[in-house]
DNA sequence: CTCGTCCCCTGGGAGC
DNA sequence: TGCTCCCAGGGGACGA
């Protein structure tokens, strides 16, 4: 799912709502997602205020008035849902419970609802100071929409590489935050295969690939991400950049790009589905 | 280092 | 309708 343009449509979203408020009640409805929710969990987010809503790669990273990190990881199919309203005023999902409503925050400005059907996404607390060093953190490459993110960046990580283009862009050691899609299209508007070795780019090539991994990333964020299943935005709406797709899930159908007469195909790549454009992808 | 494979889990779509 | 099989925005463990 959430890839970075989707976790970043939703802490946008949900900004307005949890900054500066408070957490009333965490209601648990199983004991862990991916991993088991921490001790105490609940209490200690009750009580709390949301100073900060910040991203980093996937991570959701909600700062709360104790110096702690509340981190949420979205995994495959989770998905974050505000209902606004005044404390006291809104419902608690009462009668119906939604299968995979997996943790219900209150806080004063409303009710936050967590769903994950394939539950890959989890959630736990950390302390401010030492979020570098937590094991979540401490190896993830570069921000790719921060300006420490350049043709050069690329070049240097990927200098001495045999890999692939592809496994070396979904490498999060690498950059932080690209997923399958974005990978397929960034490598798409580049002109580049996902096949050829991460190491052989030339410095030209490194810049429109930095280039249009920032390009593909500042649309699809400001589409509101792409919904194929389960993204929404944190009001519920859907995101719509899945329809600027020019290669992602198009196996079999014609090359976006207007000089090209090529089709798209679909192969694995490292466990995963790659799809490109052998014609113009070279 | 790099690769393939398997795993976590549920659901949707294709094909029979 | 229903069944089976394959596939899915992520990530990590393990062995070759």
């Amino acid at each position: 799912m959430p890839e970075l343009p989707e976790v970043e449509t939703v802490r946008q979203g949900l900004a307005p709502f949890l900054v500066g408020s408070r957490i009333v009640r965490v209601e648990l409805r199983r004991k862990d997602l991916r991993f088991p929710f921490p001790e105490h969990f609940a209490g200690r987010l009750e009580g709390r205020r949301i100073v900060a809503l910040n991203r980093r790669a996937k991570y959701l990273l909600a700062m709360l008035d104790d110096d702690q990190v509340l981190i949420a990881h979205l995994g495959m199919s989770g998905s974050f849902r505000m209902e606004a309203g005044a404390i006291g005023a809104f419902k608690f999902p009462r009668d119906k419970n939604p299968a995979h409503d997996h943790v219900v925050i209150s806080l004063e400005t409303g009710c936050l609802t967590y769903n994950d059907p394939r539950r890959f996404g989890f959630m736990t607390l950390a302390a401010t100071d030492t979020l570098a060093e937590h094991p979540f953190f401490v190896g993830l490459g570069v921000e790719p929409l921060s300006n420490d993110f350049s043709g050069q960046t690329l070049a240097r990580l990927f200098a001495g590489k045999t890999t692939s283009l592809k496994a070396a862009l979904l490498d999060q050691r690498n950059v932080a935050g690209l997923g399958n899609i974005y990978v397929c299209e960034a490598l798409h508007r580049a002109g580049l295969s996902p096949l050829r070795a991460a190491g052989g780019l030339t410095g030209a090539a490194s810049e429109i690939l930095a280039r249009t991994v920032r390009a593909v990333l500042r649309e699809a964020i400001e589409a509101g991400g792409s919904s194929l299943r389960d993204h929404r935005q944190a009001d519920g709406a859907l995101g719509y950049f899945q329809h600027n797709f020019r290669v992602y899930d198009r196996e079999g159908q014609a090359c976006a790009n207007p000089d090209c007469r090529g089709t798209i195909i679909r192969r694995a790549q490292n466990g995963r589905s790659t799809f490109y454009c052998p014609n113009c992808q070279g």
